[in-house]
RNA sequence: GUGGGUGUGGCCUAAGGGAUAAGGCACCUGGUUGUGGCCCAGGAGAUUGUGGGUUCGAGUCCCACCAUCCACCCCA
């Protein structure tokens, strides 16, 4: 038999990383429902064509990175890359544009992007993600903003920096897309050969090439900012103005271009260091023409994905604990065929009574027990031996000190349930 | 898709081309009748990633493949 090892870019989360997955998956979902948000799930996989109209047929993403595969039926299916175009879909198919506008919404869950591994970065991954559906103002825009940044702040994150930019909408970007490819076409013998092509192909991109020689032609290239439509510069400028009475730190980054079609206007992301070469621990920002992108009515739209795992990253290497899980503190140890049917009875009974508790398997010494209870870290040990059921009584002994009393039968579950709690 | 590093029991590590591949952690069992941690003893666990090749002889050298890590690209 050949040994099956995991799938290339995919991970087994084991139960020591299990703190780090509840706490800050709860951590998330408070922050979220704290601001109004409810919880949505979408299936993990969708029509093929969904992503690559949503998302944009030129995007590496819709590229080169999708896992999509053909069903019994014949029909393509792609597994999710991103949960935006998903809810948006949703959104549209069940008519939630008539529920009270804006429709906020969370989801947590994997995505997939194939891709090759490196630090901070898998094909399978875990993304925690907020969209507010149906409403155009920028404290829409902030409200997801903040709502991130507290979310790392409340993790205890350092060293957090804010990258912030507008992308324009249709009717400004073309115009300003135009203008940099023509500056661009003024310097196409100081660029690399990659830019050349993106000149052409996506000249957006070229901002954030990092090639060296690049960056001098990147500096002067003219900015999103000074092209922006009255409408789009407005809005750019009313989120600012609120961040800054909130003393929201961030970066201006006219550079700053997602690997999305649908943005619109507002677009940020959030670097970290740590993780490696991979950065950016969230990335977000408006999209309002993906709603009539996927046939739906015309619906704004701003939203953030966060990649879970990157998170958990950041909190290793910056030192961030989290509390560990609880585990039974008490153990159940017996000895004897008598004692054993005694051990099993009292165990269901007691974890009814809301005790959590462990009990042995097998016929073992007593000794061997000891041990388990002892390197599972229970608190205490219920030792049911021949000798304690013939006095109606069980020995407890508290690991702490090391103290070992007889309890009576009768009242053991209650005994217990006081010192234990709940 | 491109480039580089690394593959020895579950984990970490040793073995100058030459014996039954060594040790630590972890695991299991004991150390007098039924008592954990420390200590001691013992046990189980590896066809050295896979397949070729060079050699009298390969964990060690060469080639290919695979996996993994890191970087480019792109992003979470």
């Amino acid at each position: 038999m050949p040994r099956f090892q995991r799938p290339t870019g995919t991970h087994d989360i084991l139960p020591e990383d299990q703190p780090y997955w509840e706490y800050v998956t709860d951590f998330a979902v408070r922050l979220a429902r704290q601001a109004g948000f409810e919880r949505i799930d979408v299936p993990i996989f969708e029509a093929t064509d969904l992503f690559a109209r949503g998302i944009g047929t030129a995007t590496d993403v819709v590229e080169k990175e999708m896992y999509t595969f053909t069903d019994k039926g014949g029909e393509s299916l792609t597994l999710r890359p991103e949960f935006t175009a998903g809810v948006v879909r949703a959104y549209i198919e069940h008519g939630m544009h008539v529920r009270p506008q804006p429709v906020k919404l969370y989801s947590i869950g994997p995505v997939f992007r194939y891709d090759r591994p490196q630090a901070g970065r898998f094909r399978q991954f875990h993304q925690f993600n907020m969209e507010i559906l149906g409403d155009m103002d920028p404290l829409a825009d902030l409200e997801v903003m903040l709502l991130i940044w507290d979310l790392y702040a409340g993790l205890g994150f350092r060293n957090l920096s804010f990258q912030l930019n507008s992308t324009g909408c249709p009717r400004c970007r073309p115009g300003y897309v135009r203008v940099l490819q023509d500056y661009y076409l003024g310097h196409q013998n100081e660029v690399c050969e990659d830019c050349r092509r993106r000149t052409e192909r996506n000249p957006l991109r070229v901002l954030d090439c990092k090639v060296e020689t690049c960056q001098p032609v990147i500096a002067a290239a003219p900015s999103i900012l000074d092209y922006l439509c009255d409408e789009c510069a407005e809005h750019f400028a009313q989120l600012r103005e609120y961040l800054d009475m909130l003393g929201r730190p961030y970066i201006l980054n006219h550079r700053l271009v997602r690997g999305l079609d649908y943005y619109t206007k507002t677009v940020f992301e959030v670097w970290a260091a740590g993780i490696g070469a991979q950065a950016a621990v969230c990335g977000g920002g408006r999209y309002d023409g993906l709603a009539e992108i996927l046939g739906g009515p015309s619906t704004p739209g701003v939203g953030v994905a966060a990649g879970i795992e990157r998170i958990i990253m950041v909190m290793k290497t910056q030192g961030l604990t989290v509390p560990p899980l609880p585990t039974p503190a008490v153990f159940l140890a017996h000895l004897g065929d008598r004692a054993r049917r005694e051990a099993v009875r009292l165990a269901d009974e007691l974890r009814h009574a809301g005790v959590a508790v462990w009990t042995a398997f097998g016929e073992r010494g007593l000794k061997s027990q000891m041990r388990e209870a002892d390197k599972r870290g229970a608190r205490w040990v219920v030792i049911l031996g021949e000798d304690e059921l013939a006095r109606g009584v069980a020995a407890v002994r508290d690991m702490t000190t090391g103290e070992q009393t007889d309890i009576g039968l009768e009242g053991l579950v209650s005994w217990l349930r006081e010192r234990v709690g709940r």
